[in-house]
DNA sequence: TCCAGGGGCGCG
DNA sequence: AAAGCGCGCCCCTGGA
């Protein structure tokens, strides 16, 4: 890009005690440049950050970056009280990344022991202040728990300065700044939350359950099951919840089963198994998701999980309460749109794949998976002979798997697909050997651990047992599954975050409802992030918006292909549905 | 009575 | 059809 690009500041906010909020000024922007040696600007004591937040964020000229030592402890409580933050720099998220990056190995910062910045751990978001009681509820707030001795300007300058002195600074830079903006919307998933149509989900309950029982009753229909297979069993004390109890009462009926699970129970034929599935599909709503779940997770006619970013090892996020990373699709329908919005539903296909081609420039595979389906694509190259086949010799590249279909295919694919194969094979051998692999932005992997490392040291010596060696194996082999997937699963998630990053100041830029809602709205009076689920995410929206989300969601996919790789051409095409309910998705 | 771990299953 | 990867959460069991 040739233009000049404005001075944006650079805002590092801490509570060194309890009495103040203290902001500093680091001028310039760690996004312009690599210098970190910026003066300390002026400190402003204040009890009441978020007006500081929102004055900073009215000023002329690009809003700032804020940088915090952890978004949970400032963010939840800006929303809540009307604030949007534009950018950010999470430093516990980023520490994490630099201190294990392989783009940062050499610095000084990557061999620094330990610190306390090492130790923090994420905090759960605050809650949602509830409707109408934001401005007295406010003040009650906890007091962010910054440690006074860990000072975020030391910090933040240390991890400019690594990621100046990597070995890929632009791609660092970039993984940073999708990982902070992550904590960003995922503060404001939670905030927002997913519309949750608590009476549409209760009748679906009663529909299939029958009506809500009492306290440590069964419902109906999951009692008269139990009752049948008790019958068919004949084993009238059993309760089918256990599973040695069952698998018990299974084989002495002379089933013949040797585990409880679905897929082995689906293949013995017997009167038993079909009442005896019901009765599990019934019990895993009822537990996961029945009227226990909606009293504790539905509020207000809202869904609000916590998203835990960086929370999966590959970067992806995960989740705390309420399952929100497994909504299984039997309850999607009760996600239903406000009157006058509606969902826009998008997915990226094929994402792993598509990376995968990205990552290893294979230009057939990319070429393949151009404009539509990408494993039509492979078929049509001639690879091999059907879609399913594609797909399940892809899956198994990416995960590892040698047998069945999925092993049959790897030949093929390996001869019409050399580069993206060869990609993943490596990353397997380097994982074999206890190396570590990275995504394409420098995520790293985690080194096994020293279980590991025994394993295989024992499993050479000189009064190694016989299977010491297979056990090891074993374990090698694990491992190479492991990173041979990492690369993949990773640098997906780096394209969601990217994804995801551009859509949150897309939508920002559209207009809000024509007829706005009452509590104070600072982004969830127009189209807003309501749902993401590792390559798929959930806009609602003004209906009348629909139509250009729809756009800017397809744009922002293009947006964070570019990003990842450059000019290769690889797609990232989307399934883009807009729906007044979650089920009609897909 | 508490808690770790296994079995099982939901999601990608 | 599960397998090969990554998760969270439910129930139950069995040991402390």
């Amino acid at each position: 890009m040739g233009r000049v690009r404005q001075t944006r500041l650079v805002l590092v906010v801490d509570r060194p005690d309890p009495s103040a909020v203290r902001v500093r000024t680091l001028v310039p922007d760690a996004a312009a440049t690599d210098d970190p040696s910026g003066p300390v600007g002026t400190t402003h004591p204040a009890t009441h950050w978020p007006d500081l937040a929102g004055q900073a964020g009215g000023a002329p000229g690009p809003a700032p970056r804020w940088v915090w030592d952890d978004t949970n402890l400032w963010y939840p409580q800006a929303l809540a009280a009307g604030r949007r933050v534009e950018r950010a720099h999470d430093l516990r998220l980023a520490r994490a990344i630099l201190r294990r990056s392989s783009l940062t190995a050499a610095t000084p910062y990557a061999a620094a022991p330990p610190s306390g910045w090492d130790e923090l751990r994420p905090v759960p978001a605050a809650p949602p202040p509830p409707a109408g009681g934001v401005e007295a509820l406010f003040d009650l707030l906890p007091a962010p728990r910054t440690a006074p001795a860990l000072d975020p300007v030391d910090e933040v300058r240390a991890q400019l300065a690594a990621v100046a002195a990597s070995t890929d600074p632009g791609r660092l830079r970039l993984l940073l700044a999708a990982e902070s903006a992550g904590a960003l919307v995922a503060a404001e998933l939670t905030h927002a939350g997913l519309p949750w149509r608590a009476d549409v989900h209760d009748a679906l309950l009663a529909a299939t359950l029958g009506p809500r029982p009492r306290p440590g009753e069964r419902p109906a229909r999951l009692e008269e099951l139990a009752v049948r297979i008790r019958e068919i069993l004949e084993s009238p004390a059993l309760n089918p919840d256990s599973h040695p109890d069952l698998l018990r009462a299974l084989q002495y009926a002379g089933v013949g089963a040797r585990s409880t699970r679905q897929w082995e129970l689906e293949k013995l034929d017997h009167r038993v198994v079909a009442p005896l599935l019901e009765y599990k599909k019934l019990s895993r709503l009822l537990t996961a998701n029945g009227w226990n779940w909606l009293d504790q997770w539905v509020t207000d006619g809202r869904f609000r999980p916590e998203y835990v970013v960086g929370g999966v090892v590959t970067g992806r996020w995960a989740a705390n309460g309420g399952g929100a990373l497994q909504l299984p699709h039997q309850v999607r329908s009760a996600v239903v749109a406000d009157p006058g919005w509606t969902f826009v539903v998008a997915d990226a296909a094929q994402l792993e794949p598509r990376v995968l081609a990205g990552m290893a420039g294979d230009l057939q595979m990319a070429e393949a998976g151009r404009g539509g389906d990408l494993y039509q694509g492979i078929v049509d190259a001639g690879a091999v002979a059907t879609r399913e086949q594609a797909k399940l010799g892809m899956l198994g590249a990416m995960y590892g798997g040698t047998t069945g279909e999925s092993g049959r295919m790897l030949p093929r694919l390996a001869r019409a697909f050399p580069r993206a194969l060869e990609l993943v094979e490596q990353a397997a051998r380097a994982g074999e050997r206890g190396e570590v692999v990275s995504t394409r932005l420098g995520r790293t992997s985690p080194r096994p651990g020293s279980a590991w490392q025994e394993a295989q040291g024992e499993a050479y010596g000189l009064d190694a047992p016989p299977d010491a060696q297979d056990a090891a194996r074993a374990q090698t082999r694990a491992w190479g599954r492991f990173t041979r997937n990492f690369v993949v699963q990773g640098t997906a998630a780096e394209w969601a975050l990217c994804w995801m990053a551009s859509l949150r100041t897309r939508l920002w830029a559209l207009p809000p409802a024509t007829r706005p809602g009452g509590a104070p709205a600072p982004f969830t009076d127009r189209a807003h992030l309501v749902f993401f689920l590792h390559d798929e995410l959930i806009v609602h929206t003004p209906a009348e918006h629909a139509a250009e989300v729809a756009v800017q969601v397809r744009e922002a996919a293009a947006e964070a292909g570019r990003l990842l790789f450059g000019d290769l051409p690889v797609d990232f095409p989307l399934t883009v549905a807009v729906v007044e309910s979650y089920d009609r998705a897909k």
